[in-house]
DNA sequence: ATATGACCAGATAAGCGTAATTGGTCAAAA
DNA sequence: TTTTGACCAATTACGCTTATCTGGTCATAT
């Protein structure tokens, strides 16, 4: 199959075009005639490809969320020791920080997600996003983070320093701030220090992780397969 | 001296209460008459003690500050290893926790602190907020913090965390959050293996630290007194 | 088939004059 | 001396009308 549906070019880009403007305007600011115009088409175009505004957007978070886990994924991958419970979380926060989208949903931003928020199935994204209890409970099983601290309060403590990574650049002017990989380095530090556990390879975790990531990636495709069409 | 100014209680008391309302409402929708009718006094009555409103703003941030250095020196006095980074930096998180307005001040809401955000010299008080990169430093020099990382860099750590620590409330409910006093152990745990130093007794870092504070409060002190009269 | 401009109803924003608030002052009361 | 209620100017909130915008549809053009 060279081209799984008709437009996918065309979707990719649609997509693309959105995420920054509503990154930037936010969702209530950002029209479906500036998200086709930039695009390079009609607005009527934009209802060919999603019956709503809200479909759209819906549409875009699955693929930013893909997107997010495609840049963990590949960080992961890229690093020897990526296997490693700091190494993993440094990733994940470096990911996360990368995708201005994924940061605003996470953090609940209301600008950006305009009346998005209140809607119950946000959780939907946001209880995946990081690493989860489950996963931090598989991980302490295979004695890669130790087990003496419960995975709630592992995966609790991993949403408080994810969700000051995003805040403290709205407080603190970026250039009084440290560069952001030494920050990132410094928690990954206090996380190999405080949480690693007793195995020595992480290879092992990181194939888990890795088919785990995959899999989750396999299911926003398919959520993105049904964009109405 | 039995009474250093004749309304001392009376400023203690409009304190208490500007405290409470600002926190609750926000410092624009606090009116002068609101405080002073819950205060017990009519509002020219604040006039004899504050030329403005903004200046019984800045006495109750003022105020507060020293509370909450307050709170965590008692709160470190009474740890028997409360010399050391972990109990430390678990101490400061929980006395700023503890202080609505201080936890306003320094993740810079709107909401509470209305067009004081944009003042600049909010940051006189959130730059001495938690501990600072001189106070770092020197526990560094002291072995108490290992000093391979620099100062600059575990203070803005140090911020991360406790920006997410305030934030997150707001995004998770309360009731599916582990208790407080859990996730300040499991952060303090992070910081004990991840920063302790080599220096065996933390008793000198904590007296160090108390007749730092204890300096500090005194400064405030000294703010407060000249408070218009 | 594929894409588009014109079009519509409901929502949102912009003016605008008025009423209510509110920070701050002061002469008078206690 | 100490405290207060009345008072003022300036800002803010409120109704209300009008104008604009925007999500969504559809007949038409290519």
């Amino acid at each position: 199959m060279k081209t799984p549906t008709p437009s996918a070019s065309q979707i990719q880009r649609v997509l693309a075009t959105a995420a920054d403007l509503i990154a930037h305007y936010g969702f209530d600011k950002t029209t479906m005639e500036d998200i086709a115009r930039q695009a390079g088409m009609s607005k009527s175009a934009l209802y060919l490809l999603w019956s709503s505004k809200n479909q759209l957007f819906d549409a875009l978070l699955a693929s930013e969320m893909r997107r997010l886990l495609q840049d963990f994924q590949t960080r992961m991958e890229g690093d020897p020791a990526g296997g490693q419970i700091a190494n993993l979380y440094r990733h994940a926060l470096l990911a996360l920080q990368a995708n201005p989208l994924m940061c605003a949903l996470y953090t609940r931003d209301a600008r950006v997600l305009g009346d998005f928020v209140s809607r119950q199935d946000a959780e939907r994204y946001t209880s995946r996003l990081l690493l989860s209890v489950e996963a931090i409970a598989r991980m302490q099983a295979a004695g890669l983070i130790q087990a003496d601290l419960r995975p709630e309060v592992i995966a609790y403590v991993f949403s408080i320093i994810a969700v000051g990574f995003i805040h403290i650049q709205a407080i603190v002017p970026t250039a009084e701030a440290p560069p952001l990989a030494e920050i990132a380095q410094a928690i990954s530090h206090l996380m190999q220090s405080g949480l690693a556990g007793t195995a020595g390879d992480s290879t092992a975790g990181q194939q888990a992780i890795s088919t785990l990531v995959a899999f989750a990636i396999q299911q926003y495709d398919d959520e993105l397969a049904k964009t109405k069409r």
